[in-house]
DNA sequence: ATGAAAGCGCTAACAT
DNA sequence: ATGTTAGCGCTTTCAT
């Protein structure tokens, strides 16, 4: 892109020293110099306007001083919190980030990921579509660095940092019991290989048991596929949710926020009144959640720390190398914000 | 971090053929050498698993395939879309992203571009803090592939593309002065170097002339700083608005979707009723502004359009080399569209 | 305090 | 159809 850029080699010529002791100055080991040497290089740098070409640098040292951040899907909210996270705490330490966003494949998943191996950076941060345990186990027995955000794999194994879905997920629907709900539905779209989704599906089944007969039939998919519980717009799922049982106290906990905005749309469409109709309860804190009829209740999550933390983790793992103990798993804490889109009246 | 990679010495050795001949495979000129040849090579690598080092490849051939994106504000849902259409178009051109964030700071705007092109970048796509007018200019004749998004400087210097403010601007204010409206208030945080946000407010003030004596004062700046017309909260703000004049129709526009979200927790925290105390219009239509009320009028913007088409301009003056022909502007659509928040009953 | 020389892993001009 | 050779721009021994 340079129309032809100043190398070191010029720069050594016109300060009369070698190339080595530029390389010393940029490097900033100014004890293998006089300072005499020191400012003439300073000023010859300055006139020529010099910079060094990382790529070269990078070549011979082996050190990038990039991390490579992959996330699952770069419009949604949560993702572009959890890159400020990732991007502040590289930006601050000096690393730079490769960001590339799979739109939930795991196929591309893969493909980035080693992209960004051949170029060289020195960490992964991943926020994972799923299925590929076995594709990063083997990268990381090659030494490859690798810290999971948000989306967790198998315990010890990776360096992982996520938030605390299943004791949260537990706490809502017993909240919503509590409360009075007397059927409380779950709302998602299609669960796959999201693991946020699945385990916030699983404790849904295990935590509903303690309510109602058979919480299996309280799930909603949103999705093409075919299948039971399975359905081809919130629209439907809500039309049948409510109609199914018009006598009870009915609420539902949306997977998410993309989730929960579907079903506010929906009710709204269907003029199923939040609460008075049916509760709802979410996850993610997003601004408007408070300024929608009387407040959407929600699960709050730590996206931004999530981030920050996954970064911390795998820029310490890489100063330190890699096999220095074994993996961390971090679990950081949400919170439940009680609106009034929970309440009965 | 890996821990030690395979080469292509390696591989040329295990295949009984010279480096050359391997660089012909992975480049895919396999006219140069026998269909034997071809498929001794291609087992070699399989079994080696040899990828080859992306920064060697650049060091050598000056082509890195790397295009910056430098965002304002990357936490922001604009910045999000935007992104998503910057990497998406880039991915499918076979380019990856480095990205970084300036937090609306103009010096680390220049630092990270630097460290992008000492990166051997082809290309920054830059939504810009602003005051970079003269830096930007120096950098593109040297040589440096610049498009900006969104934010614009200077018409006519570079690759630009960003939406219709003015128009759109023009025409919200004539909407809400047509619909009964005898007051227009602009809202907007500090103004600072955004280029959108200024052409806004120039816009409004042009605008407003047709319809009231003074303009000036209804332009409502919330920030830190001294200075006519600041606020240091939206509430301050909303509430001189309100009360300055009760006996008119009153609405106001927010200069951006973050203000909005801002003026609407206001206005519900001082139990002013939009639109039946005061009309709001903003601009960015984020999935919520259809729900809050009777619905928030907005002029949605083509966000993701823009990136996508920052991209593809950039790409196609890289293809093409720097120099063929004067930059290219464009303005792409943003669409009105009227909710309840502006309806006068 | 400073430099010469040998690469890092690849590409490409120029053989043959 | 294949190889030799000379780099790309820098870092890093190993000398002096």
């Amino acid at each position: 892109m340079q129309t032809k850029s100043v190398t070191i080699d010029e720069v050594s010529k016109k300060a009369n020293v070698s190339k080595t002791t530029i390389s010393r100055y940029i490097n900033g080991k100014f004890e293998y110099m006089s300072e005499e040497t020191r400012e003439r290089i300073r000023l010859v740098i300055e006139e020529l306007e010099y910079r060094p070409n990382t790529i070269a640098r990078n070549l011979k040292s082996k050190k990038s001083s990039l991390i490579g951040v992959i996330v699952a899907d770069i419009s949604s909210p949560f993702s572009s919190i959890l890159l400020k996270g990732i991007i502040d705490y590289c930006t601050q330490k000096g690393f730079q980030t490769m960001v590339a966003s799979t739109n939930e494949d795991y196929l591309k998943e893969r493909e980035y990921i080693l992209s960004m191996i051949d170029r060289q950076v020195e960490g992964i941060i991943i926020n994972t579509a799923g299925n590929n345990l076995e594709f990063l186990e083997n990268l990381q027995l090659k030494g490859v660095t690798i810290a999971l955000a948000d989306r967790v794999l198998e315990k010890n194994i990776f360096d992982t940092v996520t938030s605390d879905n299943e004791k949260m997920t537990y706490k809502v629907i017993e909240s919503l019991y509590e409360k009075g709900f007397e059927r409380v539905g779950f709302f998602s779209e299609t669960l796959g290989l999201n693991s946020t989704r699945l385990i916030r599906h699983k404790c849904f089944l295990q935590k509903s048991e303690q309510y109602v007969e058979n919480s299996e039939h309280l799930v909603y998919i949103i999705g093409d596929e075919e299948g039971k519980n399975n359905y081809t717009s919130y629209e439907k799922a809500l039309l049948s949710f409510t109609s199914s049982n018009e006598k009870t106290k009915n609420a539902i906990l949306a997977v998410n926020g993309v989730a929960m905005l579907n079903i506010i749309h929906a009710a709204k469409k269907l003029n199923i009144s939040i609460p008075n109709n049916i509760g709802l309860c979410g996850y993610d804190d997003w601004g408007w959640t408070s300024l929608i009829g009387t407040g959407i209740s929600v699960v709050s999550q730590p996206s931004y720390e999530i981030g920050f933390k996954s970064a911390e983790l795998i820029i310490k793992r890489i100063d330190k190398g890699i096999n220095y103990k074994s993996p961390i798993y971090l679990e950081l804490s949400s919170q439940l914000i009680i609106r009034g889109s929970t309440s009965l009246t």
